[in-house]
DNA sequence: ACCGTATGAATGAAAG
DNA sequence: CTTTCATTCATACGGT
């Protein structure tokens, strides 16, 4: 990780006095994407990069830095959390599925096949990569903000199974023997 | 942002949707743990567990989910918000204690010493666990034994520059025509 | 009904 | 890459 990185933030770890991060009503303290920079960012996730190179991550992060303050080695944290978190969740929807699966097994299989393998991509790296600015108009009037506000419901990749049938065997022996 | 935007809630089984909340339209519901459910999972922190893997979380979503719905990520956002906490908390307490050091001796040095570098607890990370011994075989694994001993004390200055708010030009060409 | 607090959920940043 | 830490956002609740 490090070999990659070395160029982003090595140098920019304190780099000046800061002044007491005054910030002009911005929370400046982490990268706060705007709702353009993750539109682009997952764009270009979901068109197969993975691990941008460093003049990738530079080019986007020039790009990005239209919509907003950004800096390269947020491009750099955004892929890895990413990806990273994509691959988590699959790990666990994984168990989960497996788990449930052999505890229900209905019809379920059919959620449960797509589950495991909808992000079942070919991780592939792009060459030339054209999706952009076609309409990056549209709206371009928040500059700073959250992008959570309003998709809250953003899908919990794992799931519950809740048994519900056996609500009345003893409660289970909570006993940790360690040690 | 989500790559993998799935909404497909283990079938038939309604997810939130209630839980009140009528001022924001919101839809789906999070998890609200019974007292059952906290109170075992406060058993386990309190046992020494802090971080549980990834079959651990597993197990006790699993045993959880007799005394109502329950994920798995549930579980493990427990644990992370319940450490999290605890940590902010002693984080608060030292400063307070530091303070009031500075009018201390010699003496208050240990102790604050050992408030600094020691876990709340006598912090015996777990190491073998035998979570719900019920259906939880030789599966006991734990790799958390590290103490953590040293604190990233970050410093928040950050260092990024604001490029001018200057969003009222053209987007620029984005097309990433890596070479 | 509003407001403050506790806490579930998410994610940027790093460390390992 | 994987795992953990820190911070922030959002919401359920309880008190007044």
């Amino acid at each position: 990780m490090e070999e990659g990185m070395s160029e982003f933030f090595i140098s920019g770890v304190s780099v000046g006095g800061n002044s007491g991060s005054a910030t002009t009503g911005t929370k400046c303290g982490r990268w706060n994407p705007t709702t353009e920079q993750v539109k682009v960012l997952t764009e270009l996730f979901s068109s197969g990069l993975r691990t941008p190179s460093t003049d990738q991550i530079q080019k986007i992060s020039n790009q990005l830095s239209f919509y907003g303050k950004i800096e390269s080695k947020n491009v750099f944290y955004w892929f890895q959390n990413h990806k990273a978190r994509e691959r988590q969740k699959r790990r666990k929807v994984d168990k989960d599925v497996i788990r449930s699966e052999n505890s229900i097994s209905i019809n379920s299989f059919t959620q449960n096949f797509n589950q495991l393998y909808q992000v079942s991509e070919p991780e592939r790296v792009i060459e030339t990569l054209q999706l952009f600015p076609l309409n990056s108009f549209g709206e371009s009037e928040s500059k700073n903000m959250r992008v959570h506000a309003s998709d809250q419901c953003r899908d919990s990749t794992m799931f519950s199974y809740t048994v519900g049938e056996q609500m009345d065997h003893p409660p289970l022996d909570l006993r940790l023997s360690f040690m």
